[in-house]
DNA sequence: TTGTATGCGTTATCAA
DNA sequence: TTGATAACGCATACAA
């Protein structure tokens, strides 16, 4: 086993020309060759060990096996699940990933890309999450967006339902008799910040209410999130609940209540979004919007595949539901309004 | 932008043969090119958006840029961290990183290393943790391994330095007045698992002590350390100190701990490994050692990309150091034995 | 310093 | 049904 066995090996080996034996051993053509040759050949290519080099394979059909997925942080506990959904569904298409971050940097995301094109993939998959850039690929490439959506509607993608997310949560607070509820949006270059601060406004607006207050995270984080419930705490009056753009703002929010002598839930009720893992051994546990981020990459890597072996097909778009998931951070306010 | 531009394109626009341009874009041969015409053939292909076709190269070549990365679960927190520090490093030097995760599983990890063998990957990381199964690769490929080394020590690798955490926590439970000490051992089929369950004894034996209890964890999860944990409560008697394998084991432990009355840390202390994220917002917040898993990450990719370059080097082992993160849930034991 | 020629391993096209 | 041939894009030995 020094040098692989090449088909050339192996069509010697079963006395036929290097052509016959492509034909045997790819499942496309084998129809193409009787049975007799063929079954020979596939039993050289074993005994011999044959693997095809997949580089002479890529160069010849300008394509691979291989798709490239772009995230902005694997750190950001979003998306280990979504990657590795995405993985599950390309393995058992004999696909495999290769993975990038971009950090949400435009210019990294744009190198990213490049290299990943000179590597004949399949297609791509694109989590990154803001608004303006959009991927400098060919609309020869096959792509699905993650997340996130073009309003051409042009290119395939999966998203969750956020909207219906933010809706339950709203609706969930004022069932339990709040009408004083403050929003913590994430940053508004990226797509889900500016969807969930729609939503937000929208389910406010369906039971005749407006924001006592809505501030803009700078980031996804806990520090930004506890910086912007710090301004939002000093500037409304009586906030009894907030909507937090995601669940680490939603976490500084509760440092930031607790500097400023509130309790959760009882003085101010909390929600956050995506339901993080270890949320539900949080003091207190918090109510949150589960967002099936598995499905999602295992979906998106099924549209993909679709995708490549048809690329004319129209690009489907995927909403999945979410799930409300009520535990300890919202109650009723002590003083309905 | 429809079609890919190719070396030809290139040198036709710097009015050269493609050889000379191959040559102006290749760092190890631009010396032989006279530097007008190589900045003008960076140039066109800047303008023309050339990136050079992986296939093709590798093809020539026999070797690629893109290395092998495979890891037991994604989804386990240990694990992004260190891919993300792969990575990192891989694109520095214009790397990338296939990803497969094996569910520790040894059939799916065969599938994979075979799968990814006949994509020409220029080597592979394996952060795998089972101890029987070694890699089934030939020995012309560059592996290094994460979390685990080889006994004969041929096989280049990084690993935190386990033992010196394990024997840290042990100290600082001795040095509060603990004499009780138990242990949660993760599965004995891992490497950590057994690795931590012997610098446990041995961290007790250097202060004359004997474990006053071990119970082997089915898995390194919450549920499996909650039973692990239930079992050991109900065998031994008046255990003041549990060292845990890892910090999901830990966070077992305290629901056992809880269900049976006891108190943490006023009962009974406990101690975690790994430091994974929002044990500081845990009740109590959990004791436990700090693994640099960024950093390992980064190495191991560094040391691959070493051994590529120079495949008959030595097999480096790193070893990095580790940290003991102090927290609440140790404390001194009520009735000091 | 640059150009020419060749081959890496595979598969698509054409001919037999 | 099978064989012959060419080409995918690049890098290198050799010639100029």
């Amino acid at each position: 086993m020094d040098k692989p066995a090449t088909i050339k090996d192996v069509a010697e080996l079963a006395r036929v020309h290097a052509a016959t034996a492509s034909r045997a051993l790819n499942p496309q053509t084998r129809d193409k060759v009787s049975p007799r040759t063929a079954a020979r050949i596939v039993e050289a290519a074993r005994t011999l060990g044959y693997s095809p080099n997949s580089a002479a394979r890529s160069l010849r059909t300008r394509t691979s096996s291989v798709v490239g997925v772009v995230i902005p942080d694997l750190r950001n506990p979003v998306f280990p699940p979504i990657v590795r959904g995405v993985e599950d569904a390309l393995r058992e298409a004999g696909y495999l990933a290769l993975l990038g971050n971009t950090d949400g940097d435009a210019e990294r995301e744009r190198d990213l890309l490049t290299t990943m094109r000179g590597q004949q993939l399949a297609g791509f998959i694109l989590a990154t999450s803001r608004r303006d850039t959009l991927p400098p690929l060919g609309p020869d490439v096959s792509v699905v967006l993650v997340n996130r959506r073009t309003e051409a509607g042009d290119i395939a993608s999966v998203v969750p339902d956020s909207g219906a997310g933010v809706r339950a949560v709203v609706n969930l607070l004022v069932e339990r008799g709040h009408r004083r509820i403050a929003h913590l949006a994430g940053p508004q270059d990226t797509s889900t910040g500016v969807e969930r601060h729609r939503a937000f406004l929208d389910g406010l607006a369906a039971h005749g209410l407006s924001p006592v207050g809505v501030v803009v995270s700078a980031a996804f984080t806990e520090q930004a999130g506890y910086e912007a419930a710090q301004e939002l705490l000093a500037g409304s009056a009586a906030v009894t609940a907030i909507v937090a753009g995601n669940d680490m703002i939603a976490l500084g929010c509760y440092r930031a209540l607790e500097e400023r002598g509130l309790r959760c839930p009882e003085d101010v009720s909390v929600t956050g979004f995506n339901d993080m893992p270890f949320l539900d051994k949080q003091r207190p546990a918090l109510t949150t919007v589960r967002i099936p981020h598995y499905d999602i990459g295992y979906e998106a890597a099924r549209l993909l595949l679709e995708r490549i072996a048809n690329p004319g097909a129209p690009a489907k778009r995927v909403v999945l539901p979410v799930q409300l998931i009520t535990r300890d951070s919202v109650t009723s306010p002590a003083s309905p309004a």
